[in-house]
DNA sequence: CCTATTTATTAGGTTAACCTAACTTTTAAA
DNA sequence: TTTAAAAGTTAGGTTAACCTAATAAATAGG
């Protein structure tokens, strides 16, 4: 079954922190999400159940392959649409950001790999 | 306050059924939300309150003019990102109205009606 | 090495949006 | 014109996602 929106929120989160190297740690994910610790930590335990994140309490939280494919398939999501929203209809970067983030969660692959080829076009 | 996405959904359903100039039912909007009655019932309440409809118990439904405007806008969108995800993309008619639905909440004014000249440009 | 601060968890509560079951009102057919 | 079916409402329950307050564990500075 398709996560949720905001399982998907975090494990893209939690994607962007793991491509920065350091340990991902409870408050860095609860910053970038937005939310109090308490909603992460609910955050969390849910995505352990559903085999996203490996955690133990009080240490580091890290993906598994299949939480990996998703916070980066939503993160690839987010550039693209970013960069048809900024380079293409010339919305402005932040607006651009913004609108990217609440739109990555309903575009299918398909719009996705057609989107990313029409920029290619439409760019050169 | 932005109304709620579910808001915008029951609006735009109702707005549709206005266009047809028959009256509109609570079976018919619980039908074209794709919900139970009782939860078309709540529903309604809730735009009641906010002022975006008028009903009483047992008769028709009508938008108030602040409720006409979103729904009206929220199907203008729709339109515009169907137009686009169809005939500019190449997705299917299906799947181009089912992903519409699910991003029209989330582009802004700005974001629409450049969108909409693009269209214009690119399919001329 | 101990204690103050930071980080994380647990407990308990809220809200939005849905549902089923039971009941009421309206409509329409015999 | 009565009654069966359809439409609508009310009552009560569920789930997801958040919150605050209280508590526990870990870490770092004196």
């Amino acid at each position: 079954m398709k996560p949720t929106k905001s399982i998907e929120d975090y494990l893209e989160a939690i994607y962007i922190l793991s491509l920065k190297g350091k340990d991902i740690r409870m408050k860095d994910i609860a910053q970038l999400a937005s939310v109090k610790l308490p909603s992460a930590t609910e955050a969390i335990n849910k995505l352990i159940k559903n085999g996203y994140v490996e955690h133990s309490p009080y240490s580091d939280v890290t993906l598994t392959k299949k939480g990996e494919k998703i916070g980066k398939e939503i993160w690839n999501k987010h550039q693209i649409l970013y960069k048809f929203l900024k380079e293409v209809l010339g919305i402005s970067q932040d607006k651009a950001f913004r609108e990217a983030c609440l739109i990555e969660h309903f575009i299918s692959d398909e719009t996705r790999e057609k989107l990313k080829k029409f920029i290619k076009k439409t760019l050169s």
